[in-house]
DNA sequence: ACAATAGTGTCTATCAGACAGTATATA
DNA sequence: TATATACTGTCTGATAGACACTATTGT
């Protein structure tokens, strides 16, 4: 604690000496989106969507193909100001929440060289769509909207030694959503599960991958395990993906489609009924009974 | 796509061109220890109390304070690996399941440079302290646990233009259980939480630090905070806690250590019943009725 | 016998799941 | 009028909180 030696060794003090890795944070970005070109019955709503926001690769490697928004972090600022600078400079949105998700720092991840990559996980609404100028960027081929399909293929419970794992094989779909120029890309993701008492191990690896850039697809595939369980352990989050005013059956559809299963309506509504506020607006939709508009309560949301 | 030109590009690509944070892993462990030196009824159980394993650091900056264990990231291992390795180094345990927390990345938390810190949560019990050669190092100097206290000492409430923002400020006080050196650290950490919809924008911030090296004491408490809201969210946390033998008293009190609340019995039982196997061991520990040794229902720990 | 801890039984309020029912828009 | 969606009421079983009670030990 002697203030001289302290200087002296601070001033001769080389970071540099050390070998270190080059940090980067990537983002997936969720927003549900409706299916068009279903004119079939003028009663009938349109299909919703869970979309994923990828970025096209202008430059090597990976030149062309998709990846998640994104990019390296810079002196001067935390790791959630180079996610939110990346997403800013990359889709013109800025929503502030980003929540950090997992560490991705396996050796030969990157082409490039050593590269850690911070996961985030951010949700957008139809506002916050409104005020980006992805839209506007349109076929600039920037940016672009994608359909995301998550399925099991295939799980395999061992046990041996004491140790219980289990194997998860996972097909992703990414589709094109805006333009109907039907790109199309897939990934298989193999999760690998390690059980010690209550914790779960779980471990990602891509086993094959078209059209998707780096290891993103499983950085996907771990960031939309994530986003679930966070809905699972609270609904509040569903209420990133409504704008100011939506109807219940619009959150309803945003929890199915992101928890993958279906809910009973009048449980649904008595469980996030403290979160909401009904308006006098209603919403007309089709050949059946109006809906309200609902708002949050945000005396609810600050605990 | 075309691959001739994808090894051009990597072969003229050097990544030291950017500028890149070192990389640090910084744990806290956790463990129950007894108060001793309380031998004033026969019956009463030992006061049981929070620990906090810290090292006392041999080299400048900060020397001779005391730090989280922890280290920097080698080329070659991913950051868990480096989490793993370190603890194994300083602490001679091999606890593999490290539980990623939260990154800390502003620029002058650390003297010595650019210095990116991942802070992770380990849980220790008797049978894994038993395996470690922390006992053994002793007065070797280097290793040290600390009985941890958290108080809120403040709270400041604010709503201005549409957002609530909510300022706590807590006390944290680390005691040198093991020898009875009197070591006392103290810091008081400031809790910034921002409100927007369902999200919490939670920043720590070092108010003042007596004795604990960096910004480790708000590390400290930013992983306590995160201990006491996995406990909440799962119960099953708590065995970790716990030896592979165990009573239910001490399960329920390490819970109530770590979530600083009282609990009543009969219902805690309830709760855990389904993750316990009763043994036909009994403990005896004072003038009182025996409790019956209880181990973990491993199947239920497995989903 | 006493004091301290160990362990059990049960009442009650609250919450989640399931389902049956009514209401209202447009072709 | 038919149909798809919007919305509500209520029965049921499961769960969590509170409290009262019995059991067993060493001094």
């Amino acid at each position: 604690m002697n203030e001289k030696e302290k200087v002296q060794f601070l001033a001769s003090y080389d970071i540099n000496q050390y070998d270190r890795p080059s940090i980067a944070a990537d983002i997936a970005v969720f927003s549900i989106g409706r299916k068009l070109a279903e004119e079939l019955d003028y009663r009938r709503l349109p299909t919703k969507t869970l979309r994923l926001l990828m970025i096209r690769r202008a430059e090597q490697p990976y030149q062309g193909e998709w990846a998640l928004p994104g990019g390296f972090m810079q002196q001067g600022e935390t790791i959630q100001e180079t996610a939110r600078r990346e997403l800013k400079e990359e889709t013109g949105t800025d929503k502030a929440y980003l929540t950090l998700c997992d560490v991705f720092s396996d050796i030969g991840r990157d082409p490039r060289g050593w590269i850690l990559s911070q996961s985030f996980i951010a949700v957008l609404n139809d506002d916050d769509l409104a005020n980006s100028h992805l839209e506007a960027s349109g076929d600039a081929g920037e940016a672009g909207w994608f359909d995301i399909t998550v399925q099991k293929t295939a799980e395999h419970k061992k046990e041996k030694h004491n140790t219980v794992t289990c194997d998860k094989e996972y097909e992703l779909t990414l589709e094109r959503s805006a333009p109907a120029d039907k790109t199309q890309l897939r990934a298989v993701v193999r999760e690998h599960i390690e059980y010690r008492d209550y914790h779960e191990l779980m471990t990602y690896e891509l086993v094959s991958s078209e059209g998707i850039a780096f290891d993103h697809a499983r950085i996907i595939l771990s960031t939309f395990n994530s986003l679930k369980r966070m809905l699972d352990s609270d609904i509040r989050i569903a209420f990133d993906f409504m704008p100011e005013q939506f109807t219940l059956t619009d959150l309803q559809e945003a929890v199915e489609l992101v928890s993958g299963q279906e809910l009973i309506k009048p449980n649904f509504r008595r469980k996030i009924s403290e979160y909401v506020l009904e308006t006098e607006h209603q919403v007309q939709n089709g050949g059946h009974r109006p809906s309200k508009a609902f708002v949050r309560n945000l005396e609810r949301f600050y605990r």
